[in-house]
DNA sequence: CGCGACGAGTAAACCGGTTTAGTAGGGCCG
DNA sequence: CGGCCCTACTAAACCGGTTTACTCGTCGCG
């Protein structure tokens, strides 16, 4: 029917060497119908209903002969939707924020969308600028990781370790009340009564929250908390990062004053696994042993974490499901699903090594019995 | 002059609550003045030539004025350029494509453009798909990160540790010939003669020409590799990554291995860091110290390693400058500045740290019956 | 026989820009 | 005074889809 005129071998010019796009009109052409059909059976559009199982078929079959893929950007245009969105990071290259790109990546091209990025560097500025920028490209939404944000962009957001209330930001957090419970917990339970601390340099997103969830666990259990054995980190690090020497060194410098201090602690709860490295480092060149003269907990659970020696007692943060969570959670949002509290909380673990153990006293106390094997005992045979 | 009617005050219906954005044809209508002029203006397009001044500025300052900022959707859908490139990375939470992703990006925003990225896992099919879905988004052009290609994408496109000559793709790789060089001179400049070396795992995008590079350069140097103290690793890690415990445990597990093999050797010239740690545990657990009894080189430069005991000595990629590097040859071929060789190396470095020495153990070269202490000798005081 | 209801699409507007071809009006020249 | 060239723009096509409103032919029904 109709006039399939000779449409149907390439005629016309021929061109030069290179083939041409194939487009929604070519297969509208091809077929001799009009390219609204053919959009809107691919689409299964409602007004598809009108047209018959016979033409949907020839539709359907002429795209997959032809190779047929349309083009995303006019689809965007049109359309409310670019299955695109926008995501900020402080950095890149930095364990935490790739570690959460991880899990928001698997989430998000597992429904198809891709993701647009650039790293805000801890910069307000920067921040808004690819804020805009990202607008521009009509993402569908953000995510930000450890950002700093001032009000709502127009579209859907959730922001990774961000805690502050914003009215239509979702925000996804580390659950810090359940992280210090675990740790303090542990080390009570070993017999610790006497903790030194490393709070999080200001400006860190995740510092203040962690120190106040310190502090309530401590008071709760009947924990003192000496100011002289809490001294609070500075290094211009963003999140919890493992950022290349500096935070190690800061830890080493704070390991020494933690013990010139002179004030009795058989514990350190430090405020990442890079500082408590750097303080490991610290106590064990100044002739102590970890963990029968110092027991040492770190957070974040770096991949060199299993790597010390002694292997680092930590508090894991599950990277991988905050970005999940944070992907989820916006496409929900995007695809209109409303109500979502202010705050999604995901749980840490602490992940028991060799660099906790009994208080234990200088005189090899008890240790050979209570203290039990080493990390190393996996070496198996 | 012309007719500015009432246009500047927002007249017409109150529309509901949301301010509509601003687009072309609003700043058009707001200046009384045709779409086209606007955009001529804006885009310093040569035709706005024959646009007075004052004209031009009245454009201008109205487009600041209603905070007026282009659509990039409808922009690239005409013109060629969509300002936004394919990244596809094997696994974005591993150290070496973070480094090298944050190569890309310093320089790819810095030109005003982003980048879409998705992580193909080392498969070919979600390379392809992944390829596809890109180029379906308009991307001027793909950096793809340790990937196998098969043939060359329809836009410009550089691969990073690829090492495979394809019509129309850039590699970036590092210098592994330098690499090899700059390693072995520095061992046989201690001294030493016996070197022990791990291949890269088959399938890793380094391994095959780094070992040649290797042979070779032992062979100009005199060097004799035995079969029997060069191993190949197994893991099933593509990049040279860091792959949480396995890698780490291969390394453990092969440094058994050699020294079970009873030949002498006093240097090991691993793959990677992670391997090399891994063997380190292992030398030391068997009472051997490093570097008197046996040197290790890694390879990578991964941040924990110079958190290890001894600090270890290693090839550093630079991984920033891999990223960069690919990022200005892609955005050149993209502005179509033609003719880049197939291959562009990136120089490696070596970081000479504690693990390296002369040989000359004391008086036990490789007592595999040693059982012996503990590696807590640094109790320094 | 006339009318409304389908069935099967289609024309055309639209998204928000870019770009090409063209044009109205004025000045200058011969 | 007509023709020509500038100047200063503008109309309209176009990019490649999506969507809404409408048409055209046929059938059922009263």
């Amino acid at each position: 029917m109709a006039k399939p005129s000779k449409s149907g071998p390439r005629s016309g010019k021929p061109k030069s060497g290179r083939e041409k796009r194939v487009t929604l009109k070519t297969v509208a052409e091809y077929l001799g119908v009009s390219p609204a059909t053919v959009s809107v059976v691919l689409n299964r559009s409602p007004v598809a209903d009108a047209i018959p199982e016979k033409t949907q078929k020839r539709v359907l079959e002429a795209a997959r002969k032809l190779k047929y893929r349309p083009n995303q950007l006019a689809r965007s245009l049109r359309g409310a939707r670019s299955f695109s969105i926008g995501v900020l990071v402080p950095e890149i290259s930095e364990g935490w924020a790739a570690g959460v790109m991880s899990g928001v990546e698997s989430h998000l091209t597992q429904e198809g969308y891709f993701y647009l990025m650039a790293s805000h560097r801890s910069k307000p500025d920067l921040l808004e600028e690819y804020l805009n920028h990202l607008e521009d490209r009509s993402v569908d939404g953000f995510i930000l990781l450890a950002a700093h944000l001032e009000k709502a962009p127009d579209v859907p957001t959730v922001v990774v370790a961000g805690h502050k209330k914003i009215e239509g930001v979702v925000n996804v957090v580390l659950d810090q009340d359940l992280a210090a419970r675990l740790a303090l917990k542990h080390l009570v339970e070993l017999g610790h009564e006497r903790i030194a601390f490393f709070q999080g340099a200001e400006g860190n997103a995740d510092a203040e929250d962690r120190w106040r969830a310190i502090r309530e666990t401590a008071a709760d259990m009947g924990l003192e908390i000496r100011p002289e054995l809490a001294p609070q980190l500075v290094a211009k690090s963003y999140g919890p990062v493992f950022s290349p020497q500096e935070g190690y060194q800061e830890g080493y410098a704070y390991g020494r004053k933690l013990l010139a201090a002179d004030l009795p602690f058989t514990a350190l709860f430090a405020f990442n696994d890079v500082s408590a490295i750097g303080a490991m480092r610290a106590f064990l060149d100044a002739g102590l042993r970890v963990p029968e003269d110092v027991s040492i907990v770190g957070f974040d659970d770096i991949l060199s974490a299993a790597f010390q020696n002694p292997s680092l007692t930590t508090v894991r943060q599950p990277l991988l499901e905050l970005g999940e969570t944070a992907g989820k959670i916006l496409l929900q949002r995007v695809a209109g699903t409303n109500s979502h509290p202010d705050f999604v909380t995901v749980e840490p673990e602490l992940v028991v090594r060799a660099s906790t153990g009994p208080p234990g006293g200088s005189s090899r106390p008890r240790s050979a019995a209570a203290a039990g094997p080493r990390a190393t005992d996996r070496s198996a045979a």
